[in-house]
DNA sequence: TTATCGTATTCTGTATACAGAGTTTACTAG
DNA sequence: CTAGTAAACTCTGTATACAGAATACGATAA
């Protein structure tokens, strides 16, 4: 079934990663119901590695099963799931930068402002994909200077559901660029090893973070149940289709970064 | 191979719970090196229910690959590793006390009262297990509480790892007494509804946690290198096997939990 | 037309089969 | 006796095969 030479293992891995990109990204919307046998085929593998990379995505809430236990799909996005999830960043993110100032290393100075300067770039251009990723690896960095493993780790696992959040909400960039002058406060608190301030400022950063997105929902309102953009197969008129049908392997968002 | 009618399926999850109880209370002891299909004939099912098991404890951090990618073991369990798991438990129970506290409800003081007065007789009584596991069942008591359901699954994943560190180094009942004296102070500052000083005995609570911990850790020093228990197959006297001698299903801890 | 029962279809989970990567073991040459 | 090489083994990951659970479909009877 798969004729291309499977040179890279671990396919579980990279299923897993097309699909984690998918939700995250919003590519793969909730709502849409999916077969481990469709997501194989469009994936170029056997029903296998898909199993087992579902079985991750379950275990993290990023999946779940259909009412009928029939097929798959994409947890929804409960606004107040997301509430839950800042209120836990703020703790978390408190935590991080306290822990950076009190180990406080001066290579922090040099990564953190090129990422900074990246983030208000992207910002000026309103590139909204790009901001995204940044944000994401702003707040990694700070859980890598916090030398937790434990709390990167937890935070990471968090930041998944973070990621699905902004790509679903923040569509227009709503004062992004004071959400870079935070990170550049925070930054500036870490490296002076002013772990209280750096707390302070980090846990407001991250409300202020949630704020934001209510905001931003208020605006969606019913909206929010159609999903922005589907790039799941295109299904004929009545939302059933026979299973042989499928081209093999197309349009799919990562058909070929699976195969490579 | 599985002649035993299986009448409740689900053979990932029981095979899941299997090794991580095993893992959490001591059994399986770090530095064993096991096979998939070991596993897999100790507990009387099929390969494939093991491997993905693994997957999920190697994704949680509790089993890691053996260097030469033959063979899987529990994870190894290193102090600095349990320093990192209560500073974040520290922000976490801090946070939950706080919420919880937000959201008084009436009838937490009934069952809190009854988890405390078990807790109590059990510190009393010296038995480890039961403290252990109340302790755990309180802590999970005031996640559940918060009414957060990120925040509890994201404590309770890392339960699993203070679980470990419990009942590797806390042999010994020290000072069991004021743990569960300053449960009750927790509670009742949750049922007051008082936020403030709740989220302060939380944080301090598992910060002396963590000093309990080191002490005794202290007096493990060395020892810790040579695991407590084993319940891991009779090996011949030269840490190697060949691979036909087990006599199938037999003194491994749950044996026939899994056949049920 | 509607209700009910039987049959076919779908889909999942588990077991088995297969193939590759790396390691140990054994044999041969020096 | 040692070094080097080749064969066999061990173990993993992936694919395929199999069986059961549950639904949907269809036919028959009222």
């Amino acid at each position: 079934m798969l004729p291309q030479l499977h040179s890279t293992p671990d396919l579980v891995e990279r299923v897993y990663d097309a699909l984690l990109n998918g939700i995250c990204t919003g590519d793969l919307a909730p709502g849409e119901r999916f077969t481990q046998e469709q997501l194989a085929e469009r994936l170029g593998v056997s029903r296998q590695p898909v199993l087992q990379a579902l079985l991750l995505l379950r275990q993290q809430g990023l999946m779940v099963d259909t009412e009928n236990r029939r097929g798959i799909r994409v947890a929804p996005l409960e606004p107040q799931f997301a509430a839950g999830l800042y209120e836990v960043r703020a703790s978390l993110d408190a935590l991080a930068a306290r822990l950076a100032a009190s180990r406080p290393r001066t290579d922090l100075k040099a990564q953190g402002n090129e990422l900074i300067r990246r983030g208000k770039n992207a910002s000026s251009e309103g590139d909204l994909s790009a901001l995204v990723s940044l944000d994401v690896e702003f707040h990694q960095f700070l859980y890598a200077a916090s030398d937790n493993p434990v709390l990167a780790d937890t935070a990471n696992l968090n930041w998944h559901h973070t990621r699905r959040v902004m790509a679903a909400y923040l569509r227009q960039p709503v004062s992004l660029r004071q959400v870079w002058a935070e990170h550049q406060a925070i930054l500036n608190a870490v490296i002076k090893g002013d772990a209280r301030q750096a707390e302070k400022l980090s846990r407001s950063h991250a409300e202020q973070s949630m704020r934001l997105l209510f905001a931003s929902l208020a605006g969606h309102a019913a909206t929010s149940e159609a999903p922005p953009r589907s790039i799941t197969a295109p299904l004929t008129s009545t939302g059933r289709q026979r299973t042989a049908s499928v081209p093999s392997a197309a349009r799919m968002a990562t058909p070929q970064e699976i195969a490579s």
